[in-house]
DNA sequence: CACCAGGTTGACC
DNA sequence: GGTCAACATGGT
């Protein structure tokens, strides 16, 4: 399994980084077309002005998040857009959101501005700890090297179906996947060897 | 200097 | 249903 083998080089990942669940909800919406060592350094600014809570980011003053987020690029429209869904979280307690039935609480998500498949699947799987396979670029780009192209919704039920429904597999597996291709895919191909192994010994 | 990063949206076919 | 420009900074 490609699954195996990637844990077995790269070691367990432990994604998302992060102290809390709200933390992971706006490192979602930062971490968007934008290199994580970015989103840090956002969030680091965001703790020290005791911005990373959801009635303290939902009334914050939209020109110091615009300053705060700067690094992560798009900082206009994510600056709204992470005050928006901190509002969202002020009159909706996390706690009741998260325990809606994993479909209704990923459609209700997606209704958030700024979130789209990708965002609302991070959350769903990284914040409130439910299975639902993520799938972006890197993902995307692996499949198609392989052979295998789709809407987001068809790779994301391919392995879903493919792999054990299991959260902390989720998890890792996604996260590896990205750390793989960084490390080893250029832009436009994969790594000979993780494609062989797919094809030959499955995901 | 060109290219890309852990995407999403609204307009349009 | 799908495509596509626009959104923006920071690093190689």
């Amino acid at each position: 399994m490609v699954y195996d083998r990637l844990l077995d080089e790269l070691g367990p990942q432990y994604w998302w980084p992060a102290d809390t669940a709200f933390e992971v909800i706006v490192g979602a919406i930062l971490t968007q077309q934008t290199k994580w060592i970015n989103v840090e350094k956002a969030i680091c600014g965001l703790k020290e002005h005791c911005l990373l809570e959801e009635q303290a980011l939902a009334d914050a003053d939209i020109g110091l998040l615009e300053d705060l987020i700067r690094c992560c690029g798009f900082y206009r429209q994510k600056a709204s857009r992470i005050k928006g869904i901190a509002s969202f979280f002020a009159e909706n307690p996390m706690e009741d959101v998260f325990s809606l039935p994993l479909d209704e609480l990923r459609r209700k998500m997606l209704s958030l501005k700024g979130v789209g498949n990708e965002t609302a699947d991070s959350i769903v799987l990284y914040a409130a700890g439910k299975p639902k396979f993520v799938i972006d670029a890197y993902t995307t780009r692996m499949m198609k090297c392989i052979g295998i192209e789709g809407s987001y919704i068809q790779l994301q039920q391919r392995f879903e179906a493919e792999i054990p429904e299991d959260v902390e597999i989720y998890k890792e597996y996604h996260a590896l996947i990205v750390e793989y291709s960084k490390a080893f895919c250029g832009r436009n191909r994969c790594n000979e060897c993780i494609l062989k192994d797919l094809n030959e010994n499955g995901y």
